[in-house]
DNA sequence: GGATATAATGTAAGGGCTTACACCTCTCTT
DNA sequence: AAGAGAGGTGTAAGCCCTTACATTATATCC
């Protein structure tokens, strides 16, 4: 069942049944009444191939990031989804797990599934390696990394200040006297860097110097942070302060505490990152930085539309994020 | 850059490019490296649409859901989107919200996509107004519903014995004496009633004549709940166990109740359902029936293999769930 | 009423691929 | 040495649309 047989049987031709369906100018209401109707009728829908292959686009957008099994991520690809969608733009996911490698094989993906844009989410996007991948792929069509930050014609990032972020909150806790801060970062994302970058600044101008045994390294795993934290505690560092690069991270932080009778915030505070939904499962409920997902993917997608609209949007937009105090400091 | 200019610069025809792109047999291993090399070396990519258009399929499935932020769906999704990748297969993602005339039209935007089948998540697609879509949809696609059932041709169906799971979890708490069981549902999932149905059963055969003052119909907010919870609690309503149909608003509870003074498990027991990362956030961690996402989102790829492959995959497939025991019973 | 502007419709040329079929070039057989 | 068979390659039709351009119908004006 193909435009022909339509036209054939509303006794029109392809044209005129091709203009009923993109809803162009030019056909009197009768003609449109009758070929709508018989489409109705027939059930007949267009076959994209053929309208991707004139138009040479079909209004879908690939959206790449490492696992939506992640909160932050989940919550991102959520929004973009119901954004684009509101553009008719569909979503293709591709979630490239943690292996830098495999980036450039889903890029390639999308690229011969010819989207019309390629959304990245996540700092994983900036390492070095596939910084080639990104530029062979923005030379075919516009690429929009939220939540990190990139160098590359034809690219367009949206991220937070993760960096003033963590400077601030090292100033905050400091102004209270909470100088010992025990910083826990997850080894499998390169955001951390950034919030490090903010971390030490803070500490140099607090004259804070932050010993090395009061940086955690982990993956991201709520029982291993509590299982490191125990051994730091039972080994004796003294702490009054805890910021984790994320929210899970600073829940298995929390239990940890708890455990040894240490009270939170009284005795340490507890500072996550993300504002997820896991800062309310707690009691006290986690003191967390709002980095602003949702607007990072709103603007994201403005910015493609502004690109397809033929404008020129600004390549980066940094966004401010936002402390959410609640019971752990 | 299409095959014709590839043809060109290798000095041979389209049809032995396509050949060499497709890995057909028939052609010498001299003409297919030299190909190939300028494939690579131009950076070429083969158009879909043209490629869809000869062949009508696009390697693609649709995946329907409610919503990725939900732990649940996001799971699943992440399950699903891999198992297909291994597949070849690309995911272009739907998510619906709760509205259920939106189904349809999103149903019908992935069968002008030409998916390849499409798999859908949640219970609320067993819901009954948007049967006839799903019907219509199953006559050219194959549709696969994960944790729900669906009684239609062309349909399959992958769930978790939920009723089963309540009905036992009941008659273990019976068993230990705790015939007060608060029932706390989530008004917006239709999973809500397999669960309830089993939990009514389970108090039949317990001789325990449940109260329609311990059934609570919440929205999924732990917020919400915790305010109900505590209302119940404070107009003197007891009761010595929770079981709640999501993890969420069993935390929620949890909440409450230690707000309250109570102690979990002690005076009351909490169990929560889907094994979420929840779970362990709070303490006691939290009791919870895990419904096997991932083996539920396994068993639908695979089940798509078999009707790709031709084969005749069973139409209901059931799984056990399973009852992850933590701290809070 | 006839010229002219405008709206409605039709024709035909792509767009880039797959593939059936035709053709050519070997090698092997007898 | 001629014929058969196989392997390698090319030609061209077909997949189903979009759209520039050509054409025809209708409306407008003096």
């Amino acid at each position: 069942m193909n435009i022909y047989d339509i036209a054939k049987l509303a006794g029109v031709s392809i044209a005129t049944v091709s203009r009923v369906i993109n809803g162009k100018e030019n056909v009197s209401e009768k003609t449109r009444r009758k070929v709508e109707r018989i489409i109705e009728e027939i059930g007949y829908t267009p076959n994209v191939f053929a309208r991707g292959l004139g138009l040479g686009s079909i209004q879908m957008v690939g959206v790449l990031c490492t696992t939506v099994s992640d909160l932050f991520y989940a919550r991102a690809v959520a929004t973009i989804e119901s954004e684009l969608r509101t553009l008719g733009y569909d979503v293709i996911l591709c979630c490239t797990g943690n292996d830098v490698s495999e980036k450039s094989r889903y890029m390639q993906l999308l690229l011969s599934k010819r989207v019309d844009a390629m959304i990245l989410v996540g700092s994983i996007f900036q390492e070095r390696t596939s910084n080639e991948h990104i530029a062979q792929a923005a030379t075919q069509v516009p690429v929009i990394l939220i939540n990190g930050s990139l160098d590359i014609p034809n690219t367009y990032c949206v991220f937070c200040d993760e960096e003033g972020a963590v400077y601030h909150l090292v100033r905050d806790l400091a102004a209270v006297n909470r100088r010992d801060i025990l910083y826990i970062e997850n080894t499998e994302s390169y955001s951390s860097l950034t919030k490090w970058r903010g971390f030490t600044r803070g500490c140099g101008d607090c004259n804070i110097s932050h010993s090395p045994a009061l940086k955690l390294q982990v993956p991201k795993d709520g029982d291993a942070v509590k299982e490191k934290v125990l051994e730091l505690i039972d080994a004796g560092v003294k702490f009054n302060a805890v910021v984790a690069s994320e929210d899970l991270l600073a829940l298995g932080a929390l239990k940890a505490l708890q455990s040894r009778g240490l009270r939170v915030p009284d005795d340490v505070a507890v500072i996550g990152f993300n504002d997820s939904i896991l800062c309310k499962c707690s009691s006290p409920e986690l003191s967390s930085v709002d980095n602003k997902v949702d607007d990072m993917c709103r603007r994201a997608v403005a910015i493609l539309l502004e690109l397809i609209q033929g404008r020129k949007p600004p390549t980066r937009t940094v966004l401010t994020p936002e402390f959410k105090r609640r019971g752990s400091f």
